[in-house]
DNA sequence: TTGTACGCGTTATCAC
DNA sequence: GTGATAACGCGTACAA
């Protein structure tokens, strides 16, 4: 490999001026830093980040954990998470947990043993992130989607009990009163909170909750089938469902299909996030949808001012708001 | 933040024998070693794997670079990749070029800076890859989809003829003759190769090329619907469609309902690549599916036997056939 | 304007 | 068994 010394000796000056022309300190001769660049040019050379980030300490380099990143959820965060911090000049280690929290802490040990200037994380489990009980040293941490209680770190969520109720709001207006619920799971805030929006709004339009319309999934595809189907079979079925998350409504009508109910005749849908076949299932699917994209850059940015060493009183909680987009009459019949 | 000198001291033995116990090299007394570990502990010692590298000259570290992670066939090549990677200890660096060569020869400069040990990369543009024109200086890089000619690089493709061609004779042995195609960019093998078994397929079952049932989209959603249209357009409209990729599918499939066609009966589709919404639409559709997460393991597994010095005569190259998923009669009427 | 020399946190090579 | 110490490639006081 090619160092900074080869270069200096090629231009026939000290290290510390090839230095200085290459991270554009100024100072040099012109005459000279021309000598530099063409060495520079003619040998290929590298600067080692590796090597620089051991003076420096840091290593330019952000750390980003997701649950699954076959969830097209993931993927449009990560863009919005990665443009922003290469415009700052980062660079990004990606990783995957698979939605375990052992594997999360594994993740996490080694990018921190890496060094990373900072981690954007989607916990697996609020209740027992390794976020909590792993000593960080004070190494910057950006949440997004899923919120930690009580946790020192800034995060950007979706005000999930708004979107479910929004959606809620209109099966009722559209004349719904059996509304059955495929809930995510209990231990992660997007479930809980989805779960809430959709309670609150009963209660909000006098509708009694009945029990045996609240189903907890798991975020899964599989989990919307198999609880589409134990709605469906219900003696007095639900007349909508509302499903709280995008793979969940994927399984559900799937399940709608195979057991030749028609969807928003026999069974209406609404579901969080949008996904791919909303629009071509017939007739198209209201969903919940959220600016992915947005969370991530607004993840990134929160996370690079706090590697600059910005402090605030409180962590900061940035709070998106979902949007209903409507595609169908879903009136009952 | 705490160093190996600091458990040294902690420890009251030199930095060498802490060394030593931390990399279980042996030849340490039981008691020290006792005394050390104790020491790692109370102190929340974290190895600084930059600092090894620097002496190790190497980062355990891998590039992968995809021209679009919000296409599901990424992520999931991308988990075989990351599964196969750590175990064997490596960490990913993953970035996105949106297709684009001037990004990939960005990302590609800086994962080099970061001196990662290897690549795997699915290239925006075979004719024009900086990784060919990059002085890499025997870094090993493993293609991942997209292959480039006349490169020293391994790769792990799909037959992409064979899919193509079995897609094709499969519709012509269901009775059609009119069969139209949408192609993925000439540019890149992917696109060319569907194209070439297309072409194959016809000429083996005689039956006459038109042009006008030819047409070249960039793999794109929109492309997929715009092509769609012209095909649906044409006085003598094809009878079934093959579309040589996943989203440029979508893209078909949201035309053909637009233009309020009937699927399975005014128009078949067979898709490269499965989807979601594959087994949604009515009839559901008949794609050639492809083992994604073992490209990704295969890769990762080529890069790490490259990464450790193995060398072949020539670049290797594994070839996986896709599987035609029939789901359909997809009888012409 | 330029050069010398030290330090960043490790590993590895010698001595002891 | 264990300890000094020289690398690794770079940034930066400080000196010249």
């Amino acid at each position: 490999m090619v160092t900074i010394k080869d270069v200096a000796k090629k231009a026939d000056v000290s290290v510390a001026t090839v230095s200085r022309v290459i991270n554009g300190l100024g100072g040099v001769r012109p005459a000279t830093e021309e000598r530099i660049r063409k060495a520079v040019e003619e040998l290929n050379y590298l600067p080692n980040v590796i090597a620089r980030s051991m003076v420096m300490k840091r290593t330019e380099t952000i750390g980003v954990i997701v649950p699954d990143i076959a969830n097209p959820f993931f993927p449009e965060v990560i863009k919005g998470i990665e443009e922003q911090a290469r415009d700052s000049g980062y660079t990004l280690f990606l990783a995957n947990t698979d939605e375990s929290v052992e594997k999360e802490r594994q993740l996490l040990h080694a990018l921190r043993e890496r060094r990373v200037d900072g981690l954007i994380v989607t916990t697996a489990d609020e209740q027992h992130s390794p976020l909590m009980d792993l000593e960080l040293g004070g190494l910057p941490v950006v949440l997004v989607d899923r919120h930690i209680q009580d946790s020192p770190y800034d995060s950007v969520v979706i005000d999930n009990v708004d979107g479910a109720y929004t959606a809620i709001k209109h099966l009722v207006t559209t004349g719904h009163t059996k509304i059955g619920l495929i809930a995510g799971p209990d231990h992660v805030t997007p479930g809980r909170e989805r779960t809430e929006g959709y309670v609150q709004a009963l209660r909000d339009f006098e509708i009694p909750a009945r029990d045996q319309y609240m189903k907890e999934g798991d975020f899964k595809e599989e989990s919307g089938y198999q609880l589409g189907k134990e709605l469906l079979s219900l003696s007095d079925p639900p007349t909508a469902i509302f499903s709280a998350n995008n793979l969940m409504t994927l399984g559900l009508l799937t399940c709608i299909r195979d057991q030749g109910r028609e969807l928003g005749k026999d069974i209406v849908v609404v579901g969080f996030d949008d996904l791919d076949i909303a629009t071509f299932v017939d007739p198209p699917l209201t969903v919940v949808s959220r600016p992915m994209r947005q969370m991530g850059e607004i993840a990134a940015d929160m996370l690079v001012e706090r590697i600059q060493g910005k402090t605030f009183p409180e962590p900061r909680k940035v709070i998106l708001i979902p949007r209903l987009i409507v595609r169908s009459p879903d009136r009952v019949e």
